[in-house]
DNA sequence: AATAATACATCAGATTCTTATGTATATAAA
DNA sequence: TTTATATACATAAGAATCTGATGTATTATT
């Protein structure tokens, strides 16, 4: 028999809310910067860099390797290290094309994004 | 016998790639700033606000206003004007948090990220 | 007379996410 | 030593949010 505790006040933790698009950016963006991870290592590094702002949720974050591998904006080299697997992936040419159309799309949302709701919101 | 003439180089158009969860976010700072206003007067305004860049689309639109309505963060009084009826929104006491929550939520994802993806992001 | 604009609405289908569950190994804690 | 946590992958159900198509009806424009 298998009994999960879970936390009483788990509502401090929740707060996730990811904006739809948004992680194929984040992927591209880092794999842009970091050459080569793998999946878990991804998930980590978002914590990290957000003081655990942002959780990358793993079903969130394979289906969506796979589909960047799928179309062929990633490619991946299996390793295995301490007898566990590991997928490294990393961009090919057209995944950097893509992350560069990624990347100013999200600045045009922002721009558009404030002109509606805050014009304190700006680009540098 | 109906035929839809379409334009041949509809790509121009397209993009519109809202991320999920602005629309109401969009939605609740109009109403917050013009106190007032109808589902068809919501679209023309965001396409005004933002030259263009975004068309809110019905199908988007109108399903919104409804759960928002049913959340209790706007009420609606419909009137009629030159034989046509226009739905007339504005926020509850409950919707005008719900918009400083929202545009809190807002400023917090565009500041993580800016962390994640590009230095050059920021709020003023 | 035909088309575009105004004004509402719903629905099928796609995408993207959360939450839960599952497998398996390695390490740390009780 | 057993248990829990960390590492590392994966899938699947269901919710939420969107696009694009379609529908109704009136008014204004061409």
């Amino acid at each position: 028999m298998y009994i999960k505790l879970i936390p009483i006040f788990n509502g401090i933790m929740a707060k996730n809310n990811l904006y739809k698009g948004s992680l194929n950016t984040i992927i591209l963006k880092l794999l842009q910067e970091t050459d080569s991870m793998y999946g878990y290592e991804i998930t980590q590094k978002v914590k990290a860099l957000t003081q655990g702002e942002l959780s990358i949720t793993e079903g969130a974050l394979y289906p969506a390797l796979h589909k960047l591998e799928a179309d062929g904006f990633l490619e991946v080299e299996v390793v295995k290290v301490d007898n566990r697997l590991r997928k490294y992936y990393k961009l090919t040419e057209r995944g950097t094309k893509e992350t560069a159309d990624k990347l100013s799309e999200l600045e045009r949302y922002i721009e558009t994004m404030k002109v509606l709701v805050n014009p304190k919101f700006s680009l540098e």
